[in-house]
DNA sequence: CGTTTTTGACCCGCGC
DNA sequence: GCGCGGGTCAAAAACG
C-alpha cells in the first residue's frame, strides 16, 4: 500500500512530458456508426450500435506508468486489468461528466515501446467539452490537456491500420501498430505539426476532433451540458 | 463529506 | 462442455 497517489502528480507529470515532447498520435477511427437515433442517448444502455471505436497513440515517457491520459473529459477509472498480450495493465475509464455518458476509454502501454500509449475511445460524448463547447479555437491558456488524434484523411495508408478491437481480434499478437509511428516520419511530421499547433492553441480541440472524426459528434442533439 | 481510486471477484463470450 | 481471457461491478480506502 504504497502506491497510493493521486493522479495530480502524474496528470502534470503527462502533461508536461507531452507538451515537451512531440505527441505523435494516431487516430484510427473506425466508424460502426448507426443511422440516427441521436434523441433518446441522453441516458440509455447502448444496447444498440453505437460504438465509434478510436484509438490514438499517444507518445509519453516510458517513465509515465501512469495509464492517466488527459484528453479534456473527466474519466472515472472502474477497472484495471493485465491483459496476456502486453505486460503493461489496461486501465478503463468511463466519463464522469456526465451522468450517464456512453463513453468509454482504454488506456494501454504499448507492448514493446513503453513510450507509446495507446488510448481507444468508444463511444461517442452526450455532453460537450467540460471547459469547451464544441468546436473552438481559441487560444486558451493550455489547461493541461493533451493527447489525441491525429486527423487522418483517407489517402494516407501508412502506417495507421493497426487498431484492433478488444473483442474481435481471435489471435493478432504482434501487430504492432507504435512502429509504425516512428517509421513514417514524414507523415508523422506533418500529423504532429498539425495537433500540436491545435494542442497549442486549444487542447480540447483535439478531444471535439477526435470525436469527429470518430464519425459525427452531436451537432445539434447536445443537450444537457451545463450542469 | 463527496468523489475518485484501488483491488478482487464475478460474469460473459469465444475457442477448442 | 470446459477453460481462458477480457470486461465490469462492487466495496473499501484515500484524497481534495
Amino acid at each position: 500500500m504504497s502506491s497510493r497517489k493521486r493522479k495530480a502528480d502524474s496528470e502534470d507529470y503527462i502533461i508536461n512530458k507531452i507538451n515537451a515532447i512531440n505527441n505523435g498520435f494516431i487516430i484510427n477511427g473506425s466508424s460502426t456508426i448507426e443511422s440516427s437515433s441521436s434523441d433518446e442517448e441522453t441516458c440509455k444502455l447502448p444496447k444498440e450500435f453505437k460504438s465509434n471505436v478510436s484509438t490514438a497513440y499517444v507518445r509519453v515517457d516510458s517513465s509515465d506508468k501512469t495509464l492517466i491520459v488527459k484528453d479534456g473529459y473527466q474519466w472515472r477509472k472502474y477497472g484495471q486489468k493485465v491483459t496476456r498480450d502486453n505486460p503493461s495493465p489496461r486501465a478503463y475509464f468511463k466519463c464522469s461528466f456526465a451522468p450517464c455518458c456512453p463513453v468509454k476509454k482504454k488506456v494501454q502501454r504499448s507492448a514493446e515501446d513503453p513510450t507509446i500509449m495507446v488510448v481507444t475511445y468508444e463511444g461517442e460524448h452526450n455532453h460537450m467539452n467540460p471547459s469547451r463547447p464544441q468546436f473552438s479555437i481559441s487560444p486558451i491558456q493550455p489547461s493541461g490537456s493533451v493527447d489525441i488524434p491525429a486527423l487522418r484523411p483517407s489517402g494516407s495508408t501508412a502506417t495507421l491500420d493497426l487498431v484492433q478491437p478488444s473483442r474481435g481480434s481471435p489471435k493478432n499478437p504482434k501487430i504492432l501498430p507504435v512502429q509504425g509511428v516512428d517509421q513514417g516520419p514524414v507523415l508523422q511530421q506533418i500529423l504532429v505539426q498539425q495537433m500540436a499547433s491545435s494542442l497549442t492553441r486549444d487542447p480540447n480541440f483535439t478531444a471535439a476532433l477526435a470525436a469527429a472524426i470518430s464519425g459525427r459528434i452531436f451537432d445539434g442533439h447536445t443537450h444537457l451540458d451545463n450542469s
